[in-house]
This record gives structure tokens, C-alpha cells and sequence, in this order.
DNA sequence: GCGACAG
DNA sequence: ATCTTGTCGC
């Protein structure tokens, strides 16, 4: 056996078992309106790819002013494959959150949410696992199509799979910029999560949240 | 069988 | 994701 990870083995038959469970749990429940703490997680990598490098970092939800960071290195466990994406960021994920010193009220994760071949993109899993609500917020199409949108910032446009069925928001968050693909992961409806993506944007392409999470995983700055 | 394909 | 400087355009 190549990999390990919670029993998977690197076969395709054992990643549909894992996946099949995972996605019964996910469910997309209420909104909340007064949220204090929130949270951007995102993976980088180091020494040619052999240490997963993860990144959390916690916001103060009304000023968006950084309260904490932490950072996760272990060793990479396994290549990337898309559509198991969270099967290799999401052990370093978890323990670059678990350190922050508090419980944020939601997560942004980097990569996608529903939007995904098996509804179970890296935020959902993220979700799933640690039980918080989660968004996700990526940057490409894994899967399905959607309309031509606005120029502007915050033009939006339904992103459906093959049957038709929306699965996410292609999201303009900033002008001549390509657009961000919003999907919820946990506990999240489709309609609120482009709201808060807009709600914590500022002069950038990503949420805050997001983008910090990002700088600080890739150690650019 | 031939493409598409998050990070 | 990562390897990488300057350069075009708002």
C-alpha cells in the first residue's frame, strides 16, 4: 500500500466507500446572521512537494482584523487527484485549525464545496469532519457550466452540473479579474454563500479570510 | 475510446 | 500547487 489515510488504501474502490459516506452527512441547513470569528484555511507546499505546508488563520468577523495564525508542515502522503483533492490537504487542514486558539463561526476553505463530481469538494469534507460551517471558495471549474456573467464586481452566474442542478456561483469578487467559483460546503445554503464571500471582500481578488490563508501557506508575502 | 481535470 | 523577471494594462 502506497497511501494511508483513514483506511484508504490508493484504490479507486476505496475512495468511492470513504466518498459515498462522507457525502450522506452533507447537509445544507440554515444561514446565521451575527458571526464574531471566521476562518481561512489553505495548503501549500515545500521541498519540491514532499511537505504539505497548511495554513489557518482567524478574523475578527466585523473588522477582518487577524487575531491569529498557525501553521501545520507533515509530509506529503499523497500525489493530487482531481476529485480526491481532500483526501491529501485535508490531515494538514485539520491540524493547522485545531491550533488556533478559538472556534470560528465559519470557515473559508480554498478549493471547492459542492461543486464537485461527488458534492465533496475539500470544504465539504472540512466541513463534515470538524462540523463547522464551511464555504468554499476556488478558483477554477472542477466541474459543470454556467452562463456568461457582468464585468462588474459582485455580477454573478449559476454554475450547474450535467442535469442542470445548480451547485455553485461563479462570483465576479473584483473587476478584470477572472471570477471566483462559490460553493457551499457545510451547514451553508447556496444563496448565502456568495453574500459572505462579498461580505468579507476588500481591495483584492479573494476574501480575506482566503487570502491570508493563501499568503501564509505559500510563505509569499 | 477521447478529453477534462480544484490544488 | 510549484518552478520564475519583466512587462502590459487599468
Amino acid at each position: 500500500m502506497p497511501y494511508d489515510f483513514d483506511g484508504w488504501d490508493g484504490s479507486p474502490a476505496t475512495a468511492r466507500e470513504i466518498q459515498k459516506q462522507l457525502a450522506t452527512q452533507v447537509r445544507l441547513e440554515d444561514d446565521f446572521p451575527e458571526l464574531r470569528l471566521i476562518a481561512g484555511v489553505d495548503v501549500g507546499f515545500e521541498e519540491g512537494g514532499d511537505i504539505t505546508r497548511a495554513a489557518a488563520v482567524l478574523l475578527d468577523a466585523r473588522t477582518l482584523e487577524l487575531v491569529a495564525e498557525c501553521v501545520a508542515r507533515i509530509p506529503t502522503t499523497m500525489p493530487y487527484i482531481p476529485g480526491l483533492l481532500s483526501f491529501r490537504e485535508l490531515p494538514a487542514l485539520l491540524q493547522a485549525f485545531a491550533s488556533l486558539p478559538e472556534t470560528p463561526d465559519l470557515v473559508f476553505v480554498d478549493g471547492h464545496g459542492i461543486a464537485h463530481p461527488r458534492r465533496l469538494g475539500v470544504a465539504a469534507h472540512f466541513g463534515v469532519v470538524s462540523g463547522l460551517p464551511t464555504i468554499g471558495v476556488a478558483k477554477k471549474i472542477l466541474t459543470g457550466t454556467h452562463a456568461e456573467l457582468g464585468l462588474s464586481r459582485g455580477s454573478r452566474a449559476d454554475l450547474l452540473d450535467r442535469r442542470g442542478e445548480i451547485i455553485g456561483t461563479v462570483l465576479r469578487s473584483k473587476e478584470r479579474c477572472l471570477p471566483l467559483i462559490v460553493s457551499p460546503g457545510h451547514r451553508v445554503s447556496l444563496v448565502s454563500a456568495p453574500d459572505l464571500v462579498l461580505a468579507y471582500l476588500t481591495r483584492y481578488r479573494l476574501p480575506e479570510p482566503t487570502r491570508l490563508a493563501d499568503k501564509l501557506a505559500s510563505r509569499r508575502k
